[in-house]
DNA sequence: GACTGTGAAGCCATTCACAGCT
DNA sequence: AGCTGTGAATGGCTTCACAGTC
């Protein structure tokens, strides 16, 4: 498969497709069509297909698709198969609701440590997990298989955390500070800003698009 | 200004470059190319011309741009000219993670209440705001001129949380829920899911993409 | 008759390349 | 010479429409 020529767009609608049929699977539904599924989560029955077709044939000509079934090949595809470490540097409060956010645990992502290098803010307990010092990241990463870094530190850190996390050996990035990080091309970095969802929607608030 | 023909993706990036800019002001810098502002914000100069271009004429050929007045009518164009009233439903661990951010509140949103419908979390405190029953939520909308609702609460109650902060005149909503909302279309939906992202993540390091 | 899978068409965003200004 | 503003070219995602299958 190569994943490269996939857009993200579709990789994006995944995982939402997954969740989708998730919940069809809690209400016991067996079958579903692509016309349901895109009514479902808004978007075109020809999109949902088109997104399908980039990984293979999940479904039946006249019939539609077994939810189960189409559910269990979106979870490999998205490498959901399996369970991913995750450590989070910034124990703030951003950093503290997400190491606690059920979205992430319900899907496999495990959260092993929380560090952050403010004193007043180590020692404490997030559910069943202290908060330790920045300084301990390496061996965090090595001794508990870590591949996943989620930053939440102010943005002048960023930086500097990012290096510390590329060399512990961390292998993709989740940035939810409002900066731009620089990594080497083996590491793979996302960046999600908060703030920019609010000011487009004071964009279509002051020109009142649609 | 027609706002309707107006890429999103130029708008999330004017939101980027004002940020750049403000940093840009803060080292009183005073002009600045396009070339500039691509490698400070990781995307090609000749995209930020045609962005800019979406909104008229703000350089001098030859020059570049004064930093100060692109970043004024950045603002103003994001419609962050003005402050914007919030309310939060959900006084969770996201909830008063989002309540007490940064990136909000110097960027002009007023998070002015945040309600929930656990007893158990009302009467909470985070700064100066106090978690309050969702009942008050018409009358906080109306008596604080609240156009914003920013929703944190369980995929299962979103949509009537959705119901109640439409009829209530919220005129915009942020929704971290993992759910498809259904909104009349006088208002104006953005979904944030932050378990996507990182999915994405799990699924690029699948496939070793890159 | 219902629904998938897919080539072709359409549409939209990004990149190119250069004329025009300082 | 340096840099913006922009029409033209490109590239990529989405929609259309229908052949293929049950």
């Amino acid at each position: 498969m190569k994943s490269n020529k996939i857009p993200e767009a579709t990789v994006m609608r995944m995982s939402i497709y997954s969740r989708f049929l998730f919940q069809l699977m809690e209400r016991q539904v067996q079958t579903v069509s692509s016309n349901e599924i895109g009514k479902g989560v808004g978007v075109s029955s020809a999109q949902v297909r088109k997104d399908l077709a980039y990984f293979g044939e999940f479904g039946t000509r006249g019939v539609g698709y077994r939810v189960k079934d189409l559910y269990g090949h979106i979870m490999n595809i998205l490498g959901l198969g399996r369970s991913w470490n995750v450590v989070i540097i910034g124990a703030g409060k951003l950093g503290a609701a997400l190491s606690l956010y059920k979205g992430f645990i319900d899907r496999g992502f495990k959260i092993c440590a929380i560090l952050d290098n403010n004193k007043e803010l180590i020692g404490n307990r997030l559910l069943n997990i202290e908060v330790e010092s920045i300084d301990t990241l390496n061996e965090k990463v090595s001794t508990q298989k870590i591949s996943i870094g989620i930053i939440t530190v102010p943005a002048v850190e960023a930086q500097n955390v990012t290096n510390a996390l590329v060399e512990s050996g961390v292998k993709a990035i989740l940035n939810f500070s409002p900066t731009i990080l620089r990594v080497p091309n083996n590491v793979i970095l996302r960046n999600v800003d908060l703030s920019v969802h609010l000011e487009v929607l004071s964009f279509n608030l002051t020109y009142n698009s649609k």
